[in-house]
DNA sequence: AAGGCGTGGCC
DNA sequence: TGGCCAAGCCT
């Protein structure tokens, strides 16, 4: 007998998997991206909703699908344009990974989302879980597909106390769902389990009695359930402080940079910044040595505007905004000049639209 | 393994 | 109001 037989009877994970099955056939919501089962539709959703309320999600993915609505129409697009359609979602790397993947699929795969696990499981972008929920969703593979909800049930439902936050602790609970997973429906199994973490078995006052494996669960028969999963924190993040400005001339043109390919918000526009130091020289001292050293533009630079405040899952930023006229452009500038109204052709992390809006709103 | 990587909502 | 989160992946 086996560790999972010890806290579930063969029979009771039938009727689990069969309990789960019903309560999810008829109480799911109606979302966007459960029209069909089109693999790319169904791909694009998961992406967009790693780490992303499904709130949050609903209006992107119908604006991502409309405008890029096939494998190749997001393999063909400028990566521009599909940064744009992301602007705000966060964590910027997931849809160029997206791209990647796509491209990969265009050319390799004849532009047909690949069903195997190893071939789609390959792809940039493609973890564990993003694997298991698009195989068993668009193709009815019987593949585990373990987020935060179903590490949240599942650890309630069969009182498992390791931490959620190890890596390792995956796939304890991938070798749990392979055991209860339901060969015939895998793909209302797994979604349910997640829909069931999303709507009763939720993080911090779960509505057990409302709960359709409720006669299941070990931490409600044991009171605990309040206290599972065990989650370790993790550490606060550290505060930068900054200098932005925003950089106009004669023309009115308006002076912008592109961020690196990698890293912290990679590819997004932002306006001219530089992290400052407390000390000897005033921000704006820093900020024009900057803009001439590094950026190839001389300037004057006004009175401090305001403070923008942004706060990252690692890291704060405390960016004073100072305005600028632009004096003297050297030939070899990283700053690309653009007009008020072309702005919104280009993606800017939600902290850079704070220091527009604060330009903005003063100038009018 | 642990830390980088966004954002907005909730209490 | 600051901490915690919400359908993770990459290095």
């Amino acid at each position: 007998m086996n560790a999972l037989e010890e806290k579930m009877k063969q029979k009771d994970i039938d009727k689990f998997r069969e309990d789960l099955i019903t309560w999810f056939e008829r109480e799911q919501r109606i979302l966007p991206w459960r029209e069909n089962q089109d693999p790319y539709r169904v791909w694009v959703s998961e992406v967009m909703l790693q780490q992303t309320r499904v709130e949050t999600v609903i209006p992107y993915f119908q604006r991502f699908v409309e405008q890029f609505p096939t494998v190749r129409a997001l393999a063909e697009a400028d990566e521009e344009k599909v940064l744009k359609a992301w602007e705000g979602l966060g964590y910027y790397s997931r849809v160029r990974n997206l791209q990647t993947a796509v491209k990969e699929v265009n050319e390799q795969y004849g532009g047909v989302v690949p069903a195997e696990e190893k071939e789609f499981g390959g792809l940039k972008g493609v973890g564990p879980y993003t694997k298991g929920a698009v195989l068993s969703i668009a193709y009815n593979k019987p593949i585990p597909a373990v987020d935060g909800n179903v590490m949240r049930v599942m650890s309630r439902i069969l009182s498992i106390w390791d931490d959620i936050a190890k890596p390792k602790t995956r796939t304890i609970f991938e070798q749990a769902v392979k055991a209860f997973i339901s060969h015939e429906k895998p793909s209302e199994f797994n979604q349910g389990l997640m829909e069931l973490g999303a709507i009763i078995c939720t993080p911090k006052s779960p509505s057990c009695l409302l709960c359709p494996v409720q006669h299941h669960c070990s931490a409600f028969a044991e009171g605990t359930e309040r206290e599972l999963p065990v989650k370790s924190k993790k550490k606060k993040p550290g505060i930068k402080t900054m200098a932005a400005v925003v950089l106009t001339d004669e023309q009115g043109k308006i002076y912008i940079h592109k961020r690196p390919s990698k890293g912290l918000l990679a590819n997004l526009w932002e306006f001219p910044n530089t992290e400052t130091q407390k000390g000897i020289k005033t921000e704006r001292e820093q900020l024009a040595s900057f803009l001439e050293k590094d950026m190839g533009v001389k300037a004057e630079i006004g009175e401090l505007e305001g403070i923008v405040e942004h706060v990252f899952t690692h890291l704060v930023w405390n960016i004073s905004v100072f305005f600028g006229k632009v004096k003297q452009v050297s030939d070899t500038t990283k700053l690309k000049q653009v007009i008020k109204e072309e702005l919104e052709e280009y993606a800017f992390p939600v902290s850079h639209q704070k220091i527009w809006k604060m330009a903005d709103s003063v100038q009018s």
